[in-house]
DNA sequence: TTGATTGCAAAGCATTTGCATGCTA
DNA sequence: TAGCATGCAAATGCTTTGCAATCAA
């Protein structure tokens, strides 16, 4: 079974769709920028990804990093996020249902966490304002929970591609 | 009754105190610029305040202005936002119980709403993650009311102070 | 063949820093 | 008087743009 040719099938239909909707071109750079970003489970900068890229095929620019990244967005294939150290960060978006945010001051760990109590509130704070929602960022930060035993004094976020730990919770159960 | 010589005494206070405990200087320029921050109820760039100081003084320089916000920050008088316009906008924060942002991308009006519901539910989020949260930020974008009736073709947020709708609301009552 | 795409260098923009001068305490 | 504050200019860091050469359709 071949798995490796297999993979990411959808969404790569996905950006070849909007692709060509947009009367765009698929290129080699575009193809390779696309897997490694699917194959990272990571929040990435243009610049880490520009890294990662530049390790398979050195002669790829920053820019044309950037500009997919902006395109995988339009996709609907990434998100921006921002975690407050002024850098945009990329996630995968389609097939991974909305989530927030939680960030250690300390160590710069991300949590991700899925409430559906509160984006529910949400929905119901912008229907009393007549207001018709199309996205949100909820994000906390803190001192997570292993930074709280080792007093540090490391403050800073840390550079580089942010850990991802995946969470999905309701305050309920 | 001189009512203008009473004005934000208690967050001049504030400031003082908290040059003093760091070893700073009172200036004249420092002192115009809470003034002016102080008297302007509005979500502001440095560079909106810039402006607005201009007027009073020519002779304050950007950087000034810069530095002062970020001391009102560190006083806990202001309070960075940013509305995904890549531009760090300062509100008051003091006396200002923490309020979360509805930001229409249509015409860049930003409502401010509280809600204790949501709140709760994100500190019981955090404790089960033993997060010990110090700030967080909700922000929630789509079409005011308004926006929806007038369809434009204008999407960029506009430039320039953002207007402040300031609402207390629970989604309860 | 046409026009989108690329990569480089340069430009933009918001913000920060170095430094000589000015001014509080 | 000591040393923090100021304002200018220059530097920074991230992102975007102009442009000539390249390449997909």
């Amino acid at each position: 079974m071949v798995k490796k040719k297999e993979e990411f099938v959808e969404e790569k239909e996905i950006f070849l769709e909007h692709i060509q909707k947009a009367g765009l071109r698929k290129t080699a750079q575009r193809d390779l920028i696309l897997e490694i970003f699917l194959r990272t489970e990571d929040h990435l900068t243009s610049e880490d990804l520009y890294w990662l890229v530049q390790k398979q095929d050195p002669s790829v620019g920053h820019t044309t990093v950037y500009r997919t990244l902006k395109l995988l967005t339009e996709a609907g294939l990434a998100r921006e996020v921002r975690f407050g150290d002024n850098k945009t960060y990329y996630e995968h978006h389609f097939k991974h249902e909305h989530h927030d945010h939680m960030i250690c001051t300390e160590c710069g760990k991300v949590i991700e966490f899925v409430s559906a109590e509160i984006e529910d509130l949400q929905d119901q704070m912008a229907d009393k304002f007549g207001f018709r929602l199309s996205h949100h960022s909820l994000r906390m930060w803190g001192a997570c929970a292993e930074c709280q035993q080792t007093s540090s004094d490391v403050h800073a976020v840390p550079s580089g591609a942010q850990p991802r730990v995946r969470v999905r919770s309701s305050v309920g159960n």
